[in-house]
Order: structure tokens, then C-alpha cells, then sequence
DNA sequence: TGTATTAATCGTAATATTGCAATATATTAA
DNA sequence: TTAATATATTGCAATATTACGATTAATACA
């Protein structure tokens, strides 16, 4: 039905799969990457950056403000983004967490 | 228009985005959670753990196994499914290296 | 004030995802 | 062979996502 049952989840896995979702589009990944290489922060260049239409990339800003791992400073009139440290060391632990799980080989059925 | 202009970004951030978009979804993130914890592997009780219906919970397991990071391997009338840990292991290396990047404060605008 | 510039929002079309009932397939056991 | 069990596939409905043109809002500058 293209609705997620959150319910049926635990909030870590909730959690999980929320950040992961924001991560799973490479424009937002392209905005991030811009973010750290680009030492000061960049404003609307994204949007020449990369190769999608001004309202594209807002709302992709959009989705990064929502998870928090953007933030934006007014300018003039443009708008200066740059990552949000502390939300990004805090998002960046809790899916390295999960990332680092082993399995135990022995067990193993295949 | 739902469709991702993939053309437009480089393979690494495609690469990325692929894996996040996986790793989006807290049912995808239950049953990896759940193979990670039993140790043995586990079958279908995949459907009785999670609260999804089998064909859904199916179609979880096909994206995870098309992204290599979990293998089956055919007991009787079921199936024992296990992380694949080459795999997992080079897509946490890739995801891990992506969130492991640090901002210099000191550039910050906001 | 008016105009230019920048970015957000609105509206909408195209496509993707999620979930499940029904069905198909495959294996085991009788 | 038939019945039972377990999983995959198909088909479909509901919702979500992606992308963009048009518009709006906000600021700067003349």
C-alpha cells in the first residue's frame, strides 16, 4: 500500500530506517559530500552543483533540515547550509552502531 | 515524478544511496536485526517475528538478497536465510566511510 | 517605491514502494 | 501419487517519492 507499518517496529528500528531513507537518495548524498568538500558553506550553488531543477534540490534540503542533519544561515538573499555537527556525529554513531554488528561464522547456514 | 535521474550522480553516491535505500525500511532492518541475534540462521519464523504478512516479508528478504548483504540456503521445505558477511562487511566498510567524514567548525556559516 | 535575486512552496504528473490475497512452486512425508 | 508445508511470484490497491513549472515570499539594491 506504500505505507510503512511503524507500528509493528521497534523505535530503534524506526530510527534506523528513517535515517537510512534520508541517506537513500544520491542527490542527498551529493548535498552532503558538496557540504563537507566545500569547506565554507555553499548556498543555492547546489543547485548548479548538481543537476536537478532549484525546487528539486529544496526539497531535498528540506528532508536533511527535517532529520536535522543540515542547517541553514540567511545571507542576503541567499541561504548559507552547512552540516549540523552535532546531529551528524549523533546519526553517524547510532548507524555505524548497527553497521558494526558481526555474526558469528560458525553458526552460519549457507 | 518518482524516478531518480541516477545519471546525473557519480557511482560512489549512487553506490550510497543504494545501500541506504536498502537499509530504509524498518522491516529490512528487523530481519537483519533478527539475523544478526539468532545466532543459528533463521527461517521463515522471519514472518512470525516481524508482524507482516509472508508474501511482504518475502519481498523484504528478495531487496536484501539483491543486495547481497544476506544469502539463503534451501532445508527441507524451508529456507535458512544468513547475513552474507563479505558482503555486509564491505557495505558497512562503504557506508561507515561515508558517515565517518568531519565539517571544520571553524568554516561554519550557521 | 520598483526591480532583481534567491529560495521556498504549491500543484501536478510520472513512477516507486508497500502490503496483501490469491496463486504457483518446491519439497517432504504418508 | 496425494496431502501438507514453506516460500516465491503475481496482480492489484493505496500511498509515497521524485521532479519540475509556476508562483510566492523575502531580501537587496537602485
Amino acid at each position: 500500500m506504500g505505507i510503512t507499518k511503524s507500528d509493528k517496529f521497534t523505535p530503534e528500528q524506526n530510527r534506523l530506517a528513517t535515517i537510512a531513507k534520508v541517506l537513500g537518495h544520491p542527490a542527498r548524498v551529493a548535498i552532503l559530500q558538496h557540504l563537507f568538500k566545500i569547506e565554507s558553506c555553499i548556498c543555492g550553488d547546489l543547485v548548479d552543483e548538481i543537476g536537478l531543477a532549484q525546487p528539486t534540490i529544496s526539497q531535498h534540503i528540506k528532508e536533511l533540515k527535517n532529520l536535522g542533519i543540515i542547517k541553514g544561515n540567511i545571507t542576503g538573499t541567499s541561504i548559507c547550509y552547512c552540516i549540523n555537527q552535532e546531529e551528524w556525529l549523533s546519526i553517524s554513531e547510532t548507524l555505524s552502531q548497527f553497521l558494526s554488528q558481526k555474526s558469528n561464522p560458525a553458526k552460519e547456514c549457507c
